[in-house]
RNA sequence: CGGGCUGUGGCUCAGUUGGCUAGAGCGUCUGGUUUGGGACCAGAAGGUCGUGGGUUCAAGUCCCACCAGCCCGACCA
């Protein structure tokens, strides 16, 4: 069609041509850590093209893939297995805080989205819509839940009824589909699998604390103790919170690219919804009064802060407490039958710990070794002839790739220390990451600069929607949240944008984002 | 949804101005030798060239539409 055609395709026989010569100039002088190179390129460096070094990351360890279906995922079994500690977890420290789960349809009537006028505006975009059923059109269309605000208070409004129903708490585990324009694996899948709790309480106050307790002690007590993931908490400004609350807090995370990731959000919805759904208590004064909501739910989205918080560029890292697999053995010779008992008595002493040992007979060690590192086990045990010798074994742990000999009997004590240490040493290096790139900045000239390092950048701001467009435009980069524990300033701050004096004492944190 | 790029065995790709039964490396399978960081030898299987039209004696190659993926925007957990 263009002339240019010809050109490119030229350009690109003589790149492939010279690209074939180098690498057989260096075959021949340095053969054997050439072909170890190119074998271990499977994996992008991260430094070279993050996006590619994330989906090498994912396809190596085998944790999910895209689907035929327009932005959805396939999560493989190993990545199920991933999501499947994460709801365990979780769903136990919701249990534990009196937190009962349910189940709603995941078709919402239409009409019901558009009673909160806010809700649906900020959703219709990426509705999925059913139209058809049963070979007929519907007379009312489908909503496939984008999330279930609307079809659970609908519930709500016949199910509460008296100040004694109050507090009253649901959560669901769930999928939702939002129809994202740009998908990307786990942060930003059209279909993503969710846990959304919805609250109803007697007063604005109420509803106020119970969103909080939700963030700090579940979301930010799993991403620190469980996932070793250093999170802020904060609110959102008026322009990025939830569609339809009156209040959205967020834990946000940076990952290892300088960019920042919302993790989790919990919503003080007041009584925005519960006007339009009609949810209605007798109070003891024998008023009719409005409920007031919470809403709160984290995702799938979680996987994908725990890759591009603590991986590598061998691949997969994560934390022992998450980890499907927590040790594999590995009998250097799958023959000696003295190693593979010694293999079954290791397993046992690690009764504990999720285990596995490595029997395939059609695999070198070395080869072993590199799989199981590209997903991420935190421990590997060696048992080799060596070894057999000195009754004892190799523990190589998968975030230094320190290694150390062991005697058989102070495994399982070693192991514990590892795996302790391993946990409290990824959230103490993405802490220390986080805080080495923090800045705080007070000119527009900084500020640019210093959005343009990565990292979180504090700074005074009017907290106007325009405003932050328009910073939005100029630097790509918004506001991330006003930090709770942010120190407040004296004095009169003006904006770093618009200049005009802010109604804040604290300093807003901006990033770029995922 | 706009702009750019891409789509050929499981993966990475080659395939010339359209021309014969579409190739390579890796992986897979079978057998053997090996086994402390991605082994070697011998043999084998595996492809509707993203989908659907069109042009042509002839299409992986040219044209159109659609689908999917990647990058950059707008949107978002």
């Amino acid at each position: 069609m263009k002339k240019d055609d010809g050109i490119d395709k030229k350009d690109k026989i003589d790149l492939t041509g010279s690209s074939v010569v180098e690498r057989s100039l260096t075959i021949n002088g340095l053969k054997q850590k050439t072909e170890k190179e190119t074998a271990m390129k499977n994996i992008t460096k991260r430094g070279e093209d993050y996006s590619q070094w994330y989906q090498d990351v994912i396809a190596n360890a085998d944790l999910a893939e895209h689907s035929v279906v327009r932005g959805c995922m396939v999560i493989k079994p190993y990545g199920y297995a991933i999501w499947e500690k994460i709801v365990a977890i979780l769903d136990s420290m919701l249990k534990e805080m009196g937190v009962k789960n349910a189940y709603f349809p995941i078709f919402i009537p239409e009409s019901f989205l558009e009673r909160e006028k806010k809700h649906v505006k900020g959703f219709s975009p990426e509705l999925a819509v059913v139209t058809h059923g049963g070979g007929k059109k519907l007379e009312e269309p489908l909503v496939v839940r984008p999330t279930s605000e609307t079809i659970i208070y609908e519930s709500f409004s016949r199910w509460i009824r008296s100040y004694r129903d109050l507090p009253f708490v649901i959560n669901q585990w769930a999928n939702v589909v939002r129809w994202e324009m740009r998908p990307r694996l786990f942060l930003r899948t059209s279909e993503f699998l969710w846990q959304e709790g919805h609250s109803a309480h007697a007063s604005l106050q109420e509803a106020e604390e119970y969103a909080l307790k939700i963030l700090n002690e579940v979301y930010v007590k799993f991403a620190h103790d469980f996932m070793a993931m250093p999170v802020y908490t904060g609110q959102k400004s008026e322009g990025e919170k939830f569609a339809g609350a009156f209040r959205t807090f967020c834990i946000e995370s940076l990952m290892q690219d300088g960019k920042s990731l919302q993790a989790g959000t919990s919503h003080n919805l007041s009584d925005n919804f519960s006007k339009s759904f009609d949810v209605s208590f007798l109070d003891q004064d024998g008023q009719r009064k409005n409920i007031f909501q919470t809403s709160w739910g984290v995702s799938t989205r979680l996987i994908g802060g725990l890759i591009m918080t603590h991986s590598d560029d061998k691949g997969l890292v994560l934390p022992p407490k998450l980890a499907p697999v927590q040790v594999v053995i590995i009998p250097i010779r799958v023959t000696d039958q003295a190693a593979i008992e010694v293999a079954k008595s290791v397993v046992k002493q690690l009764a504990g710990f999720s285990v596995e040992t490595d029997l395939r007979d059609y695999l070198r060690p070395g080869e072993k070794y590199y799989e199981w590192e590209k997903k991420g086990i935190p421990v590997r045990i060696e048992i080799g002839p060596k070894d057999m010798e000195n009754r004892a074994v190799v523990l190589v742990r998968r975030d230094t790739g320190a290694k150390e000999s062991c005697a058989i009997s102070q495994i399982p004590q070693r192991v514990e220390e590892i795996l302790q240490d391993m946990q409290s040493s990824l959230f103490a290096a993405a802490l220390k990451r986080r805080e080495e790139s923090n800045k705080i900045v007070d000119s527009w000239q900084d500020f640019e600069q210093a959005l343009k390092q990565g990292g979180y950048v504090f700074t005074h701001w009017c907290g106007d929607e325009s405003c932050e467009a328009d910073i939005k435009q100029k630097t790509k980069a918004v506001s991330r949240f006003m930090p709770f524990d942010a120190r407040e300033e004296h004095g009169d701050h003006l904006c770093i944008n618009c200049g005009k004096k802010t109604v804040y004492k604290k300093r807003w944190a901006f990033a770029l984002a995922y």
